[in-house]
DNA sequence: GGCGTTTGCCTATAGTGATTAGGCAGATGG
DNA sequence: CCATCTGCCTAATCACTATAGGCAAACGCC
């Protein structure tokens, strides 16, 4: 009998590709069984089960779209980081949903830190350094702008700005531009 | 045999206390039935099923956070109400992760539209009559609270704010801070 | 109070997905 | 070239969803 010549990561992969065409909750094993054309039970050699998949494509996708996330950093700075680390996310969103509702599957807090989580934590803190941050108000900002970011791609994505003008691209830049201007003019 | 008095509203709010204990996508028509002691088919005379279940759950738990949210901006304004709307979402995420939960998932459009989603969006638009907006950007910042309030919430819960200081607590105190200063200078 | 109708909950059955145990054969290495 | 390993298999079990059809409790009417 030809082998499929399985391995995890070529699972990770097509589950990936499943979750983006099917949505993340539609991965199942059989799905992806059948994409290879093998029987469901030969996964088990290469992944512990469905949850262990699930969590393998989570931790992909956390760390493709970090690597995205700093390819667009790479040489900018202000506002031209901010809007390019923005629409990293939102780009990816919209081009691989099933991958993006993947990063928000709960991890367990090894399996978490070990994760690329932390650096997209890292890399918004290095759009920082272009506004004048100090102690901890950089970290609130980290996590407003990851609140912003999330939040509203996560409503965009799931239909909360549709049957409402105007469009959600003007929306868009003009919450970048509103938050440039309060990270240049940051309360006390 | 005696009847155990089932009807679609008392299978919802189980339903979304289910959710609260186990999670969302804990909830299944056989735990419900177990909690009820009935065979599982009795359901279907109710509910049409799992989804619908999952979506009265949804709409059960929209209509209630929108209450609550109405509750808090009674005789309030400007940054107060503002705070106090954002901490309406963030208290009910706390202790209803599993209603939290449910309001994200996407019902299609008509139930969407008859559901007391724009009414969420009715509330935050009226926090912004403390502020001095006009026309569109009056939608913009609607969206871009959304993304906050939603945001924020939803990383806090799932956990993506553990393992680093400074506390939460601090953080959300910050970012409504931020916000009121933001709606106060909105850039043009 | 009896009686027909409605309706609430039941049993039975079938389909899909997850998971484990154990087997056979293709690949690998001395 | 043979022993071993390992990849994929069959078979079986369990949980959840879903549908069809049945019986009896509740209800309304006289």
């Amino acid at each position: 009998m030809a082998r499929a010549g399985l391995n995890a990561e070529r699972l990770t992969r097509a589950g990936a590709d499943l979750a983006d065409e099917l949505g993340f909750d539609q991965v199942t094993l059989s799905a992806l069984a059948s994409r290879f054309e093998v029987r469901v039970a030969s996964l088990y050699s290469h992944v512990r089960g469905s949850a262990d998949l699930r969590a393998r494509i989570a931790l992909f996708a956390l760390a493709e779209l970090a690597d995205r996330a700093a390819d667009a950093l790479a040489g900018r700075s202000g506002k031209d980081a901010l809007a390019a680390l923005a629409n990293v996310y939102r780009d990816y969103a919209r081009t691989h949903p099933g991958r993006y509702a993947a990063t928000q599957l709960r991890l367990d807090p090894e399996t978490a830190a070990a994760s690329a989580g932390p650096r997209h934590a890292q890399l918004t803190r290095a759009i920082l350094r272009g506004y004048d941050l100090t102690g901890t108000d950089q970290t609130h900002a980290v996590r407003l702008l990851g609140s912003v970011f999330h939040g509203y791609v996560s409503l965009e994505l799931g239909g909360g700005f549709d049957h409402s003008a105007p469009d959600t691209e003007e929306t868009w830049s003009r919450i970048l531009d509103a938050l440039d201007s309060l990270l240049r003019n940051w309360p006390d």
